[in-house]
DNA sequence: TGAATATATGAAATATTTATCATATATAAA
DNA sequence: TTTATATATGATAAATATTTCATATATTCA
């Protein structure tokens, strides 16, 4: 049974999510911008743009036939202190070890 | 393949390890009384005490033969930003509906 | 030295998450 | 009112993470 935290990590700390919020830290962009941007599957993003809606992370509104998103502020500051703290850290995440940094090359 | 934005959420982002930071956060502890707080498996701690040690985000020290943990300051921070984060947008995370919150109940 | 306590390690089994696929809806323009 | 564009939905397949299991090491004390 999850409690509000498990729920937020699945929400914040996912590739593909995080990655939309940090595009979205300079300036609101619409679905297609940010599939072109992100190189990411139309669907996959429709189903991560509204996860993130549902957890008030960005908001939308319509323009046309497109939506725009934008990030909220309190989600935009959490986004830049995680993005310094992995800077800081990068060195020993990369080292880890029980983290699985890559598959390695050989077949 | 993983850059170090999705290594420092592998280790910060879990559940357990988590849990782990945030008792770090009052006061220095060993793993006995990790696991006590915790109720988790001993194997389990031990593997989540490493991967927080790897990555920098805890120190420890020993003290016979008990191993002393202790938070750095910049997790620390983090760590209370995130919980102030959940705390503020708990009743959204919970009606998300894309993240599963639980299992229901019915087999 | 041998037993007891505290903690660590690595591989395999299990569970959960993320990606893909097929398809649907909503708006605009011809 | 049909077609094209932009985006959304839900079910399953594929990938990855977490737990468990069997066992190892390190320190203290008798």
């Amino acid at each position: 049974m999850k409690n509000a935290t498990d729920l937020f990590f699945d929400a914040f700390a996912n590739r593909n999510r995080f990655n939309i919020l940090m595009q979205l830290r300079d300036k609101e962009l619409c679905a297609g911008e940010l599939q072109q941007k992100l190189k990411v599957e139309q669907t996959n993003l429709s189903h991560d743009l509204k996860c993130l809606l549902n957890c008030k992370f960005i908001t939308v509104r319509k323009e046309g036939r497109k939506r725009i998103y934008r990030i909220n502020n309190e989600t935009k500051e959490l986004v830049d202190e995680v993005a310094n703290h992995v800077k800081n850290y990068e060195v020993y995440l990369k080292k880890c070890g029980i983290l699985r940094e890559e598959k390695n090359g050989r077949v």
